[in-house]
DNA sequence: GAGCACTGC
């Protein structure tokens, strides 16, 4: 078997442009070295370094300007230093945002050590539960969702004179929200004479005039970087099966090439990056002599954290690495040495359909801004090489970028913090991408019925439950959950739950081991529903001082359990604020269930004569999700968390209630239903 | 009757 590829005209980004202040042509790669180098040396080798003093010159002008910069150019860790070294917004903090926690991180750590001062004084960093930052902090990287917070606090973000969005190109909903509100701060801070306030977008290669045009025509600064030419291979012929495309690529390279050349292959999901990792194993064990051994590693978000680790290792001599990986090989996770790439094209990816209220998780084609993405993973040390299983001519139709998340997600939170950042009007808030406004519709409607928002002469407007539910950071039905809790006496117990249902999964399911999970898992299960289960083992787990050893003899996933405390304490320390009473219902989870249908009686599905369900929002067919204890239970009447489709429509998360609490908690919603329904 | 892309506050 082989498949059949040809290479076409080489193509690289242009960074040729009206502002391209350099051009850089990786004529000074790092070469093997004995002596660790000065760090003053290391900043000076940089390709960004050769710009420096036109870079501060025409960043002191601008009050905007957009910065593309290639991988390895060096621009998140130096422009902030040479603002700083220009003394460049010294009035105020030089913000720095990044789309993950552990980007904030490692970029302080690094730059504070590239400033030789202790982190948190000059430079600093804060993320979720971790603040290292003083009044001393000048240079502050940040999560977006953090600086997002902070907004909600101090819209006009008055301690900063420079913001920074960096990774502006992954599109992330908090970054797009940033796009509005430094914008509008922007322009507020210049109306009242305070301190400008200066804005940097950082992005890779794509998107360029769409941000340019969003900040009034600021100039757009081109950096060139370290990346290495690779070579783009696509395939004559459209291929039907690109898993079979991707396994008959994978033993052609591995066949022609030299061992040391390790493979990173993109795939859509865990069970099919499972399946293929089984089917490579077994081909490797019968290969011809002289063909170097395989070591194949699946790789995907809910794996354990020490099979992740694994991909860093080299594989043994003579041992070729194969990495079968999501897209968290695009962006989140870095494995260097990679030299083939082979892109399936394929993604799985959630999008949103405002009318039905429905998530739908599925397989779909990539981007061209993701395929390149995928493509320069292939060059980060050397020349690389990128297998497309798709041809030139289907490359070329497809859409040149991700739709932004802003436009596939479920905007209730999105309008709930816009209303607390007292935006006058959502439906003509300056979005960088709009929304449609159905969708906006629908979240104002969410809102509405979470009694979050009233209307009032067409307008707007959050009531004061709204914002206090603003204040946790949890999806709005949640923090309803939590404020509709005191009414039931059992706040203790839904932060509890809250805390669990709002970081990953707790429940650790390896696929081999399925009936001893089952089996150690049954002394915990609830009747009454996944609510009660997960509340039952955060219970154990307290009980027995939260044992290590514990969770892995049952299952649980121990780092998700420590960070579940984590969340719990700071939902509380927000209740506390709000002088809120903090009542346990001990052993009684029918005050619990009740509390769940007060805050969720919007998610409710009722059994149907002929064992179906159906949602009473909009009577859709759903099903009960194969994770939940209640699979093969058949209650009246649950409330759902949320509804996912994959295969078909699945409620995730649920608990059994009596249909009277649902009409006590909204008369007016069920009457409206019932008419409806009987239309 | 049988399944879970990826982040983040």
């Amino acid at each position: 078997m082989s498949q059949d590829f040809y290479h076409p005209p080489a193509k690289k980004f242009k960074p040729g442009s009206p502002h391209s202040i350099h051009n850089w042509k990786g004529a000074m790669q790092p070469g093997p070295r004995k002596q660790p180098v000065p760090i003053e040396q290391q900043r000076r080798s940089l390709p960004i370094y050769q710009t420096r003093a036109q870079l501060i010159g025409q960043l002191r002008q601008l009050e905007s300007a957009v910065i593309i910069g290639e991988t390895g150019s060096g621009k998140t860790t130096q422009i902030p230093q040479y603002l700083y070294e220009a003394s460049i917004g010294r009035q105020g903090i030089i913000g720095v945002t990044q789309p993950r926690r552990v980007a904030a991180i490692s970029l302080a750590t690094r730059v504070s050590e590239e400033r030789k001062t202790e982190l948190s004084k000059l430079v600093g960093y804060t993320v979720r539960f971790e603040d290292v930052t003083s009044e001393e902090t000048k240079i502050k990287f940040l999560t977006d969702g953090m600086l997002l917070r902070e907004a909600i606090g101090d819209p006009l973000l008055r301690r900063y004179s420079v913001v920074i969005l960096d990774e502006a190109h992954e599109r992330t909903v908090h970054t797009d929200v940033l796009f509005g509100v430094v914008k509008t701060a922007q322009k507020k801070r210049k109306e009242l004479g305070k301190l400008p306030l200066k804005v940097i977008i950082m992005s890779a290669t794509m998107d360029v005039d769409l941000f340019s045009q969003y900040f009034n025509g600021a100039p757009v600064l081109y950096l060139e970087g370290r990346q290495h030419p690779i070579q783009v291979f696509y395939t004559k012929q459209p291929q039907s099966d690109y898993l079979q495309a991707a396994l008959v690529t994978v033993f052609q390279i591995h066949q022609e090439a030299p061992s040391s050349h390790d493979i990173l292959v993109f795939l859509t999901g865990q069970e099919e990056i499972e399946a293929m990792t089984k089917t490579c194993r077994d081909i490797a064990k019968h290969l011809p002599d002289g063909c170097p051994q395989m070591t194949v590693m699946p790789l995907y978000a809910s794996l354990a954290h020490f099979q992740q680790l694994r991909v860093f290792q080299n594989a043994p001599k003579d041992h070729r690495k194969v990495i079968l990986s999501t897209n968290i090989a695009e962006t989140s996770i870095t494995i260097t040495g990679i030299k083939y790439v082979v892109d399936t094209g394929m993604v799985k990816a959630k999008k949103y359909n405002p009318e039905s209220g429905l998530e739908v998780l599925a397989v779909q084609r990539v981007s061209k801004a993701q395929a390149w993405q995928r493509t320069g993973r292939a060059g980060r040390e050397d020349s690389g090489i990128c297998y497309r299983l798709y041809t030139e001519d289907e490359f070329e139709k497809l859409e040149k970028m991700t739709i932004p998340e802003i436009q596939r997600c479920n905007l209730a939170s999105v309008v709930l913090q816009l209303l607390v950042l007292r935006v006058p009007n959502i439906l003509t808030f300056d979005f960088i991408s709009k929304p449609s406004p159905d969708s906006i519709q629908s979240a104002i409607e969410q809102l509405d019925l979470l009694g979050a928002v009233e209307r009032k002469e067409d307008q707007i407007i959050l009531t004061p439950l709204g914002k206090k539910m603003a204040a946790f950071p949890l999806e709005p039905k949640f923090s309803k959950t939590i404020l509709t809790s005191p009414k039931f006496h059992c706040t203790e117990e839904i932060l509890t739950i809250v805390a669990l249902l709002s970081v990953d999964s707790v429940l650790h399911n390896p696929p081999a081991k399925r009936d001893e999970v089952q089996a150690s898992r049954k002394k915990f299960i609830s009747s009454e529903g996944d609510h009660i289960t997960l509340l039952n083992i955060h219970r154990a787990f307290k009980n027995l001082g939260k044992n290590k050893e514990w969770c892995r003899e049952n299952f649980i996933n121990g780092r998700n359990m420590v960070l579940v405390s984590e969340v719990r304490a700071q939902l509380r320390d927000i209740c506390i604020k709000m002088s809120m009473p903090i009542e346990s219902s001990r052993t009684d989870t029918r005050n619990i269930r009740q509390c769940l249908a007060h805050a969720l009686f919007m998610n409710a599905a009722e059994l149907q004569p002929d064992g179906t369900y159906t949602t009473v929002e909009t009577h859709q067919p759903v099903s009960i999700h194969p994770s939940s204890v209640l699979f093969h239970c058949k209650p009246a009447c649950v409330i759902y968390n949320e509804l996912l489709h994959t295969s078909k429509c699945y409620m995730r998360d649920l608990c059994v209630v009596d249909a009277d609490w649902l009409f006590e908690a909204a008369p007016e919603y069920f009457r409206r239903k019932l008419k409806s329904a009987k239309n």
